[in-house]
RNA sequence: GCGAAUAUAGCUCAGUUGGUUAGAGCGCCGGGUUGUGGUUCCGGAGGUCGUGGGUUCAAUUCCCAUUAUUCGCCCCA
């Protein structure tokens, strides 16, 4: 007989405390930045009909990456890989009363069924941004300006990353105009292009020839090393330099220029593997050599609303993910000390103080400090200890002196400074604090 | 789904050329002295060596399977 795993599911992980702090950090910078961009907070259930993935997100993720079941009644549902198709049918279902540019935000849990690797796991956590009813490059530039500041936020600056941007209407003009490729060829070549960077230039060339055929090749491969030697847009190949998808592209970026950010490129081999991007697809890249990949990404999907039986609503989003988040913050050194939300840890002393304690306790929580109080009855030295193991600010002593004095030794257990402090005084500290830790504290946006 | 590496105490790891009671550091718990910890003294707990099977007089050690973790591929962000 085995007895039970204290082991997480697979590719799961268990937030302790300490790791629920920064998750709380990050989503709560998620949070207040969604928020100063106007965009409201929504939630979506965690199933949906199988159907409304198999649709669009793309054959891998729908048949092969969801966790899938049959409920009592019959139904094929599907726990949630992703939040794209579950706010176009929200906004679908009530798409004749929304005001719109509707700008909408989640931040929710997912799972899909993969090998769990470094950044990699089955249960994940997403902020989803997006902005319906809005036409043009406008909506796309404030994406991805919001792109940049949820970086910013944390402290990131423009050298650590990269921006790349290119747009499906490019790739589609350049496989078949272009390359004049068919259907079945463009999407291999589409895969080809996506992994140009971890395969050599030989192995890129052969694979290349092989989705050309004979007949094609070598005046395939010209053309796309005209392409890939394109340092910028305005050195592209005449033909799709003049095509209305680069003039989109082109449009992106003088906007982006305009709202100040800097580290945007044009990048034609990047394809992104989801179905339902129509336009503008991008991604945020570190450029750190420990942690070389794509951060998030994002782009215009307008044809997913229709899907759902409405007629069709524009839609762009971006989906930054919280655990490229934390390996991007910890690479960079952009993750502070966070300390317990307790505040105020009272340490008891002496036999007959826990009653006058308990006082002060009940104080301290009606003037809203976070506070814990040691009930244990054991030696200073333990009290101090469990307080300082739990990261709390502050520790107050109170034996009984203080009970007569009103007068408390106000411990800050960072600095270990220690002052005999009144109560009025103790709360204005703590509250100083709080305004300067605005970041780790959600109370302040509910 | 494919390939590789790893699995010994809570953590980081030693060790056993197959042999009786399996080790260290840190951590944890208790006690002494202190109205003050992260840098004191003394003591203690905790491991059927990932799991199942095989070979052997004998397996933590060798073999097979399995599970988990890590890295890579596929895929994706």
């Amino acid at each position: 007989m085995s007895t039970l795993s204290p082991q997480s599911y697979k590719g799961t992980r268990d937030y302790y405390p300490e790791d629920k702090r920064i998750q709380n950090f990050i989503f709560n910078n998620w949070k207040r930045v969604s928020m100063r961009f106007g965009y409201e907070e929504y939630g979506a259930p965690l199933l949906e009909p199988l159907d409304v993935y198999a649709a669009k997100s793309g054959q891998e993720l729908a048949n092969e990456q969801t966790y899938s079941f049959t409920d009592r009644g019959g139904r094929t549902v599907a726990i949630r890989p992703e939040m794209t198709p579950s706010i176009s049918r929200m906004v679908a279902a009530r798409r004749q009363e929304m005001a719109y540019p509707a700008r909408l935000f989640s931040i929710a849990n997912f799972m899909r069924y993969e090998r769990p690797q470094r950044g990699r796991e089955r249960e994940f956590w997403q902020l989803n941004v997006d902005i319906f009813g809005a036409e043009g490059a406008l909506p796309e530039s404030e994406i991805i300006a919001m792109g940049a500041e949820f970086l910013k936020v944390f402290g990131a600056t423009d050298d650590m990353y990269v921006i790349r941007i290119n747009n499906r209407k490019v790739i589609n003009y350049m496989m078949a105009q272009y390359l004049g490729l068919d259907a079945i060829q463009a999407q291999l070549m589409i895969k080809l292009f996506d992994r140009k960077n971890k395969i050599s230039n030989e192995e890129f060339r052969d694979q290349a020839i092989d989705i050309f055929g004979e007949s094609m090749a070598s005046s395939g491969l010209a053309k796309i090393s005209a392409l890939l030697s394109a340092k910028s847009m305005a050195e592209l190949p005449g033909e799709i330099r003049e095509s209305s998808a680069v003039k989109e592209v082109q449009e992106l970026f003088t906007l982006l220029e305009r709202a100040g950010v800097k580290n945007a490129m044009f990048d034609i081999t990047l394809m992104r593997g989801l179905d339902y991007y129509t336009g503008t697809v991008f991604e945020f890249f570190d450029l750190h050599p420990d942690n070389n990949r794509s951060l998030f990404g994002g782009g215009r999907y307008d044809g997913l609303v229709g899907l759902f039986g409405a007629e069709q609503i524009s839609a762009v989003g971006m989906a930054p993910g919280l655990t490229m988040t934390e390996l991007f913050l910890q690479t960079h050194n952009l993750l502070p000390k966070l300390s317990s939300t307790t505040e105020v840890y009272i340490v008891v002393l002496g036999e007959d103080t826990l009653k006058g304690a308990m006082a002060v306790a009940a104080n301290l929580r009606n003037e809203g400090v976070n506070t814990e109080l040691d009930i244990t009855g054991r030696k200073l030295d333990k009290q101090l200890k469990t307080a300082i193991k739990k990261d709390i600010p502050y520790i107050i002593f109170i034996g009984e002196d203080e009970l007569k004095s009103e007068v408390y030794s106000f411990k800050d257990t960072v600095s270990s400074e220690e002052q005999k402090l009144s109560f009025e005084r103790i709360i204005s500290t703590v509250k100083d604090r709080r305004h300067a830790h605005v970041d780790d504290f959600d109370d302040l946006f509910e």
